[in-house]
DNA sequence: GTTAGCAGCGTTTTT
DNA sequence: CGCTGCTAAC
């Protein structure tokens, strides 16, 4: 985290006559002028709580931005007295981007943040209140499993009926609605077979000892030392003068607090949010904070922002009509002074390869405007689903006609093995006491220290009462550990200590030495040896978190920082059709958005119904609100009737929040294939064909058609033909039979014949696959990556 | 200490 | 079906 340790010494004061007064600024207030009234409203409401009721695409961002120009214009408070808290990093970027951009000149908000960076601002200065040191670390989940595995065997419970995992969540759970061990509250003392209080205060013992924290601890800490500490928290209150809040349908118990702890005094509070878009229940968001904020802070102001500028009518019409359906809404109806549009469109198909395949057909007619709306390139469109295993159809048939497509929310670059594996080595070089990343590495690569010599290291540090790499210090001192391993530990040792010692000197510089320390530990060379596919990959992701280095000045700062910050927006110049989850695209909008999968068990999903009831489903009905109001021109909706789930295939329903989808607003469609057959008994409601607009002719002239044609010698007949073909053209290719290659998703295969420019490949781990010869590459040119 | 082979299981995941 | 994580055999 940037300047925690800034105090709170207040700003040079900018005379309030050289504010508004931008550079255009004849008059004060021009952030009002292109506000609608409900906007307006809600910007001018400045002191009191206020709630924002922001539905999909009102402007919501815009009334924010307006809002804290009119708190600094008006001279109500200064840029270090207006606490901006958001629920991602990426959102806090965006709107310090956005701030830096308006016209009003308003400098750069010094409490803006995550809840969560923030809280580790704040808690880096009263660590000691909590029993830590300010240079705590924050650990990750990994970490946090591996301790909490230790702590599980240690009290002699069986892991297989008591996983640790369950624990973590159970933590987790409490941690969200601010529970400490002492106030876990009776009726759950049951959890994890009767031991989960005791495990729980374990486990905070035992960060406390490491000096850490976990997520959770971030925001929990901060809520107790606000409530024993009243001096503290004064402080605070007296400081943040307006507190804004974003995205207030997503806070939980322990943020709900947090905040209210803060505004407690001044109540200048402004949250915004919308009720039909809370889809995080799961993780402990509570939609009642939302629903209840006029109950916590009476007289508060309730400004509803319906005016939608994103969606046609139609959309917006079938996106009301599914979530009316919810109960216990603050209700709210969007409108939009647009066009009608195009209806939503909905359509059904035999399985999940035929729905991939017509996405694929339609996205290329959509791309030349064939499709009652203006041409939209790749990065206009995008694929939502419900669970990410549903990516892989559209992956499958994507690579085989050759559209370029991008996966949005795929493990976090800094959650990627590789990448933690090397920020282990980094934190050992800075805290060699930093027993988690030791365990990380000591045997990585492999240094014959298994599970014996770890655990002799384990008792040694525990006897001595030192850390775990001055236990192995120790114990080799003293013989105490044989054989190979002892030589490659000394040298291990030694490696860290000449890292800690360049740390501390600091006459390198810190991207230098940590090629150095990848490169002298054999991390690097372990992943070149490495033949699996992801190897290249891997050492790929390795050379980008070096670059990635360059950013700071230190890699103390990189560490603090990469713990709380997700940097893996690279965005590309090539266009691409966006594949992610209904999750992942909350906040996102599109103009061509299609999604798939909308069949009853898959979406809403099973297990949120069986594990959460009524109040599950209403949150799937959510994230089908969310959903469809990406969509800006054009929204298909589809289903299978047949879904392979786990390698069995399943007869599927259409989904129950399709019966809810206004008739009037929806186009039926009738899958080409399927002429005059309907869909069967899956498909009641739909199965006539209102109208029939993916023509032969469409498909025909598909530009996967044309590019298949053009490669071809000889005409295709039928388009379900297209992918057995087989036609002799190798000319095309600089590939022969019996090639190596490798290819990013599969990995390595053998080239086992050449249709056109398509290779069939026969993968070493995936299979045959047909694919478009330029995704691949020969495997000699990747068998050594230099890094 | 390492690795092959099998049993078990399978959402969503802002920090 | 395909991944993870553990056990059993090298």
């Amino acid at each position: 985290m940037e300047d925690w340790d800034d105090s709170l010494a207040p700003a040079p004061k900018i005379p309030l006559s050289q504010r508004a007064l931008g550079q255009g600024g004849a008059r004060s207030t021009p952030y009002l002028d292109d506000l609608n009234p409900a906007q307006r409203e809600a910007v001018e409401a400045l002191d009191g709580p206020v709630l924002m009721l922001a539905g999909a695409g009102t402007g919501k961002t815009k009334a924010l931005m307006a809002r804290v120009a009119h708190l600094w214009t008006s001279g109500r408070a200064r840029e270090d007295q207006i606490l901006a808290v958001t629920f991602t990093n990426k959102a806090a970027g965006q709107m310090r981007h956005r701030l830096k951009n308006t016209p009003f000149n308003i400098p750069d908000l010094r409490w803006m943040g995550t809840f969560h960076s923030l809280s580790v601002k704040i808690l880096r200065r009263h660590a000691e209140l909590v029993g830590l040191k300010s240079n705590f670390t924050i650990l990750d989940t990994d970490d946090q499993l591996r301790l909490l595995k230790q702590l599980i065997s240690a009290n002699n419970i069986d892991e297989k009926r008591w996983p640790a995992r369950m624990m973590a969540g159970i933590i987790d759970s409490w941690k969200n609605r601010a529970l400490t061990p002492d106030r876990v509250p009776s009726s759950e003392a049951a959890a994890y077979n009767n031991r989960g209080t005791e495990i729980y205060e374990q486990y905070q013992d035992r960060l406390r000892t490491l000096n850490a924290t976990d997520f959770g601890d971030l925001l929990l800490h901060c809520v107790v030392i606000f409530q024993k500490h009243p001096d503290v928290l004064e402080q605070y209150q007296r400081w943040f003068k307006y507190i804004l809040v974003d995205e207030y349908q997503d806070t939980n118990v322990a943020q709900y607090l947090w905040l209210r702890l803060l505004a407690q005094s001044h109540r200048n509070i402004c949250c915004v949010g919308d009720d039909d878009q809370s889809i995080y229940g799961w993780r402990g968001a509570e939609v009642g904070n939302i629903l209840r904020f006029e109950k916590d802070f009476p007289g508060a102001k309730v400004v509803r922002l319906e005016q939608n500028y994103r969606s046609t009518a139609h959309i917006l019409a079938a996106a009301s009509g599914v979530i009316a359906s919810n109960a216990g809404r603050l209700g709210k109806t969007l409108w939009t002074a647009g066009e009608a549009g195009e209806k939503v469109r909905l359509i059904g198909h035999w399985d999940g390869e035929e729905e991939a395949r017509w996405i694929g057909e339609e996205i290329e007619a959509a791309q030349r405007g064939a499709r009652g709306i203006k041409p939209v390139d790749l990065n206009g469109m995008a694929i939502l689903v419900r669970a990410s295993h549903q990516m892989r159809a559209f992956e499958d048939r994507f690579l085989t006609i050759g559209l370029p497509y991008r996966v949005i929310g795929g493990p976090r670059f800094y959650e990627r093995q590789e990448v933690r594996d090397a920020m282990a080595y980094f934190r050992l070089a800075v805290s060699p006491e930093d027993d988690l990343a030791f365990e990380r590495v000591v045997n990585l690569p492999k240094r014959g220290l298994g599970d014996k010599a770890q655990g002799d290291i384990q008792r040694e540090a525990r006897a001595l009462g030192l850390p775990l790499l001055e236990g192995a210090r120790a114990l080799l001192a003293r013989a105490g550990i044989g054989g190979k391993g002892a030589g490659q530990l000394r040298q291990f040792i030694e490696g860290v200590d000449r890292w800690h010692a360049a740390v501390l000197a600091a006459t390198q510089s810190h991207i230098e030495l940590a090629e150095i320390i990848l490169d002298e530990s054999g991390y690097t060379e372990m992943w070149q040896n490495d033949k699996t596919p992801e190897a290249p990959g891997r050492l790929e992701n390795l050379k980008e978190l070096v670059k990635a280095l360059e950013q700071f000045d230190s890699l103390q700062g990189f560490l603090e920082h990469v713990s709380l910050i997700m940097e893996n927006d690279t965005e590309e110049a090539v266009e691409k059709v966006s594949i992610m989850t209904l999750h992942a695209a909350k906040g996102l909008e599109f103009p061509v958005v299609f999604l798939p999968g909308w069949e009853d068990g898959l979406f809403p999903s099973q297990r949120s119904m069986d594990e959460s009831g009524k109040k599950g489903l209403e949150e799937e009905r959510r994230l089908a609100y969310v959903g469809i109001t990406r969509a800006e021109e054009l929204c298909t909706i589809s289903f299978a009737s047949n879904r392979r789930v786990y390698g069995q295939w399943q007869s599927q329903l259409p989904s129950r929040f399709i019966d809810e989808l206004p008739e009037d607003h929806v186009d039926v469609l009738t899958p080409p294939g399927l002429y005059g057959g309907g869909f069967g008994a899956a498909a009641p409601t739909y199965g006539a064909a209102l109208e029939d607009r993916a023509t032969k002719a469409d498909v025909y002239n598909s530009p996967g058609w044309r590019r298949m044609q053009e490669r071809s010698t000889r005409p295709m007949v039928q388009p379900s033909e297209a992918r057995h073909v087989t036609i002799d053209a190798s000319a095309l290719s600089s590939y022969v039979a019996g090639d190596r290659v490798f290819h990013q998703k599969f990995g390595y295969g053998e080239i086992l014949g050449i249709e056109g420019d398509k290779l069939q490949i026969e993968f070493d781990h995936a299979g045959p696959k047909m694919i478009v010869a330029r995704w691949v590459v020969p495997a000699h040119q990747v068998d050594d990556v230099p890094f």
